[in-house]
DNA sequence: CGTGCTCT
DNA sequence: AGAGCACGG
C-alpha cells in the first residue's frame, strides 16, 4: 500500500488548499490509485458496486467521469498515469494483497449471511480489485473526454514523479507517498475525495481538502537528503520489502538515517536484517533511478460527447440525461480552462 | 464516489 | 445556502 511516512511529514512542508488554488496546474494523477479509490468507495450500503445490465462493474467509470469533470471545472489540468509491469521484487507484496482480498471475501460472505450490512460493506470494499479490462475502459473514457493519460513502463508513481521533475506536470497526485521517494518535487493528496465526508462509525463530518507536500521543504525541515529519505522508506517498509525492518517506525527510522553519512554502508549494514531474497541496494536504485518513459505527450482535447455516450450509455447503461449533462459541462470547462491556456509552473514553498 | 431532490 | 437522504449502474 505504499510507504508509510505520514507521521513524519513536517507542517512546514504541507499545505491544505481549496481546489481552486490548483487552477492552471497540470497534475500527474496516479490512475490506478484513483480508480481503486472509486471502486472501493462507490458502493451500495451492503457493499455491492455499481454494475451494468450484464453484471460488469462500473463504479470506477462513474467516479472517474464525474470527478474528472469537477477537477477540470475548477481549472485543474489532470493527466492520468497508469502502471506498467510491476518489477519482480514487488511479488511478495502482490501475493500478500491477493491473500488479504481472499480473506476479505470470506469475511464479506459471512457478514452478508449474518445480515450485518455495515460489516458487509467494509469487507466488500477490501475485496476491491481492478481488472485489466476495467483499466482499459478507463483509458478509453479518458480518450473520449479529451483528457491525456501516460502509460508508465513500470511504476505509475515513478512516472508521475518523472513528469513533475521534467516540468511537464506541476505535481504528482496520489494518496500514497511513494512519489516523494521517486523524486516528485510536489505531491497533492486527496484529489479523489474533496469535500465533506462522514467519519466511519461516527456521526461526525470532516472537510477534506487537497493537501500539497513539497519535497524540498520536507527534506530541509527533516534535515535529510532524498537518499536518506529512500533509506528511511526501506527501514519502515515499501512495496518491495513490505515488512521493513523490525523495530523501525517512521520516527525511529528518521533518527537512524539522520546519523547516516554513507548510504552504501548503511544499506550494507541493514541487508542482514532483511529476508534473504530482499536486496536493499536494488530497492534503493529503483527509487533513485526508476524505469520511466519520456515518450509521451500531454494534449487536452475537446471531448467527444457522442463517443462518451456510446461507452457509458450504450455499453454500460448509464443514464443518458446525466451523462449528456456532465459531458456538456466538460465541453464548457474545456473551452474555458484548458483550450489554449498556459499551464502554471510557479513554486509555493520558496 | 457522485447527482439531484426535499426540506428548512 | 446548506443539510439530509435516496439513488446511480
Amino acid at each position: 500500500m505504499g510507504v508509510n511516512i505520514r507521521d513524519i511529514i513536517p507542517d512546514q512542508a504541507r499545505r491544505e488548499v481549496d481546489l481552486k488554488a490548483l487552477k492552471g496546474y497540470v497534475i500527474a494523477l496516479d490512475g490506478y490509485n484513483m480508480l481503486y479509490q472509486f471502486l472501493s468507495a462507490i458502493r451500495q450500503p451492503d457493499g455491492t458496486p455499481l454494475k451494468d445490465s450484464q453484471g460488469r462493474v462500473t463504479s470506477h467509470l462513474s467516479g472517474l467521469f464525474y470527478r474528472t469533470i469537477n477537477l477540470v471545472e475548477e481549472g485543474l489540468k489532470p493527466v492520468y498515469v497508469f502502471d506498467g509491469k510491476p518489477p519482480e521484487m514487488k511479488r511478495k507484496e502482490i501475493e500478500e494483497r491477493v491473500a488479504r482480498k481472499k480473506e476479505a471475501a470470506e469475511k464479506y460472505a459471512k457478514a452478508k449471511e449474518s445480515g450485518s450490512i455495515e460489516e458487509a460493506r467494509k469487507y466488500a470494499q477490501a475485496t476491491s480489485e481492478l481488472s485489466s479490462d476495467m483499466v482499459s475502459e478507463a483509458k478509453r473514457l479518458l480518450d473520449y473526454m479529451g483528457i491525456p493519460w501516460v502509460q508508465a513502463p513500470a511504476d505509475g508513481e515513478a512516472q508521475a514523479a518523472h513528469l513533475a521533475q521534467k516540468g511537464d506536470a506541476w505535481a504528482a497526485g496520489s494518496q500514497d507517498y511513494d512519489s516523494l521517494l521517486f523524486g516528485a518535487p510536489r505531491l497533492v493528496r486527496n484529489l479523489a475525495i474533496t469535500g465533506k465526508r462522514k467519519l466511519p462509525n461516527k456521526d461526525e463530518y470532516v472537510e477534506v481538502k487537497p493537501e500539497i507536500i513539497d519535497l524540498n521543504a520536507m527534506l530541509k525541515a527533516l534535515g535529510i537528503t532524498r537518499e536518506q529519505l529512500i533509506l528511511l522508506g526501506i527501514l519502515v517498509g515499501t512495496d518491495f520489502d513490505p515488512d521493513g525492518i523490525k523495530g523501525y517506525g517512521p520516527k525511529t527510522a528518521l533518527n537512524f538515517v539522520k546519523g547516516v553519512k554513507d548510504v552504501t554502508k548503511a544499506l550494507e549494514s541493514i541487508k542482514s536484517q532483511l529476508p534473504g531474497d530482499v536486496d536493499p541496494f536494488k530497492i534503493f536504485d529503483y527509487f533513485a533511478k526508476p524505469p520511466v518513459s519520456s515518450d509521451y505527450r500531454i494534449l487536452f482535447k475537446e471531448p467527444d460527447v457522442e463517443k462518451i455516450k456510446e461507452l457509458l450509455v450504450r455499453e454500460h447503461d448509464f443514464s443518458e440525461d446525466r451523462v449528456v449533462k456532465a459531458a456538456e459541462r466538460l465541453a464548457k470547462a474545456f473551452k474555458e480552462n484548458l483550450r489554449g491556456k498556459q499551464s502554471r509552473l510557479d513554486m509555493w514553498f520558496g
